[in-house]
DNA sequence: GTTATTTATTTTAGCGCCTAAAGTAAATCA
DNA sequence: TGATTTACTTTAGGCGCTAAAATAAATAAC
């Protein structure tokens, strides 16, 4: 309700500068002025303070002349050595550690085995610790800070108070993180679902830049989701939000890995398409309640190729997943539902019954306008949107750190 | 993203002023700094404007002498007869016509029974021009100008594009009734879903006060719903979203109002109810597709009384309810759910089996710590809503009009 | 090769808003 | 009656923004 003075006004302009040039690359002041609509003379005080503070740099004049009469623009850009940010993504028996410049872009990346479900939460500090500085002492002679770290973590956990109150990766609970490496690294950290972290690059695609409400659902192991109201992820009381797997389909349904019946998780999930197959088929030998993604591929390959009880599991899964969008509908109506995870490789075997599921179960005027697409599933998009979300939660800090130096 | 200049900070701060003397009624100006984070030098100001244009008063001093030392305060309030609005209800046969005044008190408040499945769309938007044609000749004496209608509209709403998608009330679609009225009266029209008023009445209430993110059920003839995040109702892509009535609780199940089966609505409705019930009961005569207030409450009176068919058949909406609910937790998690409507007179005997149900379906990590509350039903509250709503939404331009008044 | 034209950036002048601090007002306390 | 306390108003000064003027750096035209 506080309504500070005038003074946040410059903050958030800045702010817009900097986000403008890290989405649009180096732009020209005038350009800067009109994308964010504030005066050029403004764009100009802003980008003496930015210069000073080296955050942003001129771009030398291009070598092939500029077209056009009148004075050339002088493109400024963001000095991508201002910062880095490192963003970790946790999931089972892996960790992700990438290492993110102050324009976006991905400079390192490493992957680790580790048996995750045998730390302890002080074992899980000091390992993220380790790596952390390990990437730092690599990495820190180029950058003049780290500015953040984003936690990437499949499960759920409140970004507030920077928790992990349960994931399937680790065998403790309510893991107060942030905190203990906010102090470690004198930096902010942001915790987020991973989930969230793969939605926020995906709407930031132009092909769903119409979309303000978007919801997209994550096959795979487990069915995980994530929903973007006007743009942003949605987290509800405690961070357990879009638990969408565990949605219902058949009250008193199939046996979930949470315990429970019935829900879409029991049908669409890869343990769930693996189990309902092993009792019919013959298939890769392996541990057939965590079928390795060797063991999807070729159950997929058989409902492709036409064998009639593959075909029966993956569209009795295409129905649940139907109903469950069905719910989506009716309850979110958001502009697009996007399908993606490592489980998009069964997508057309489900599509059909998916597609006929919702007609059944919604009339027309609430199926509404809403697009429904699947979209490939690309590993590494969740560090690419740690980095975007450690970078602008983070650039405010930035602001202030560069500009305390530069008056010491 | 344009970033207006400063001169938004004297018009947000005064908004927020005059927003706090709505809700907190009369408040001296330091507190009213105070409250909103400015200086009292900024409240002198914003106030002397205000005082000028006729919005607000000083109260006289109180005659029981004000306690402790020092100057005593002086009280500012909001000029009730600086403006007003109206809200108009539309539901199934029934229209409610309330006018409210700047303070936000109802003054008056009428009702006319309409049969408004008969009307075509011009005939709807003259019916509402004389109903408010008379209320202001009526009224308008007392108060300086109407500055905002309000239309709560029982069905489907496009608030932006002013356009009535679909009502029950109604046997015509997509009327774009706001822009005319705009025209005539020459005032902001706000377009909203019956319930999203009512939900925002409620969530008002101070106990209801730490629940941002909150969801109503609206039981009755049908079910409603409105979703607030943050407070404010979520719309979705097209105004449609929260249609919890036609989320699914078996596929294949019952047949709904809507055409397709399943449908929670199809189980917990007044008129599921009484259909179940007519099958296997005693019931008052009367059209049983359309069940009376009288009617539901014989209904509800036998599964009080014990009636073991009556039971069973509330038993089974709880069950359906409770699955609804369990999808709204897994999806929102949201820090409350309050069931309310007409409908909740029967809440007592579908209690149980929700609860059990939500239960059954959900792991207590899911469950989360949601509050699910019932609450007592009043048919005023759309109305109450709507005004709030339509003086939240209009005071930016009161003050603009009263500026330029004051000017010429 | 000047000179006019065009476009980009910077500087200047001035306005609106806010705050802190000083000044004034209106009570109670002693 | 004067000291004290609290509320409100006025004053002085700062910040940020914009429009307009000034400057810079090109191309186009003769």
């Amino acid at each position: 309700m506080a309504l500070p003075s005038t003074e946040t006004s410059r903050h958030d302009n800045t702010l817009a500068v900097i986000r403008t040039l890290r989405d649009q690359g180096p732009v020209a002041r005038v350009d800067l002025g009109a994308l964010n609509g504030i005066s050029s003379a403004t764009v100009t005080s802003i980008s003496t303070e930015l210069l000073q503070q080296g955050l942003i740099s001129e771009r030398p004049p291009e070598t092939p002349r500029p077209t056009g009469r009148g004075r050339p623009k002088t493109l400024i850009e963001l000095n991508a050595q201002a910062a880095c940010v490192v963003c970790i993504k946790l999931s089972i028996n892996e960790i992700q550690l990438v290492v993110g410049d102050f324009t976006g872009q991905v400079r390192h990346s490493e992957h680790h085995t580790v048996s995750t479900l045998t730390l302890s939460a002080d074992d899980l500090a000091v390992l993220l610790e380790e790596k952390i500085d390990a990437a730092c002492d690599q990495l820190l002679g180029g950058f003049q800070r780290l500015a953040g770290i984003c936690l990437a973590v499949q499960g759920v956990v409140s970004s507030q108070n920077g928790t992990i109150i349960w994931s399937p990766a680790l065998s403790f609970r309510n893991a107060r993180i942030s905190a203990r490496l906010t102090e470690r690294f004198h930096c902010s950290v942001l915790l987020e679902n991973d989930a969230n972290c793969i939605a926020s690059v995906l709407a930031a695609k132009p092909d769903y830049a119409d979309c303000p409400n978007m919801v997209v659902i994550m096959l795979g192991y487990g069915i995980g989701m994530s929903v973007l109201i006007n743009g942003v992820p949605y987290l509800g009381a405690n961070g357990s939000a879009a638990e969408f797997g565990h949605s219902k389909y058949q009250p008193d349904g199939a046996l979930c890995a949470c315990g429970r019946r019935g829900c879409i998780e029991a049908y669409a999930s890869d343990y769930a398409l693996y189990r309902a197959a092993a009792e019919h088929l013959n298939l890769p030998a392996g541990d057939s309640a965590h079928p390795s993604e060797q063991q999807m591929q070729a159950l997929t390959q058989l409902a492709m190729n036409g064998d009639p009880a593959a075909q029966r599991i993956y569209a009795e899964a295409g129905r649940a997943l139907g109903i469950g969008i069905a719910n989506i509908l009716a309850l979110f109506n958001p502009d697009l539902v996007l399908i993606t995870g490592s489980g998009v490789r069964g997508f057309d075997a489900m599509q059909a019954t998916m597609h006929h599921a919702i007609d059944e179960a919604l009339v027309a005027e609430l199926r509404g306008t809403t697009r429904i697409e699947s979209c490939a599933w690309d590993r590494d998009m969740t560090c690419m949107g740690g980095i975007a979300m450690a970078l602008n939660a983070t650039d405010g800090e930035t602001l202030l750190e560069s500009q305390t130096a530069r008056e010491a």
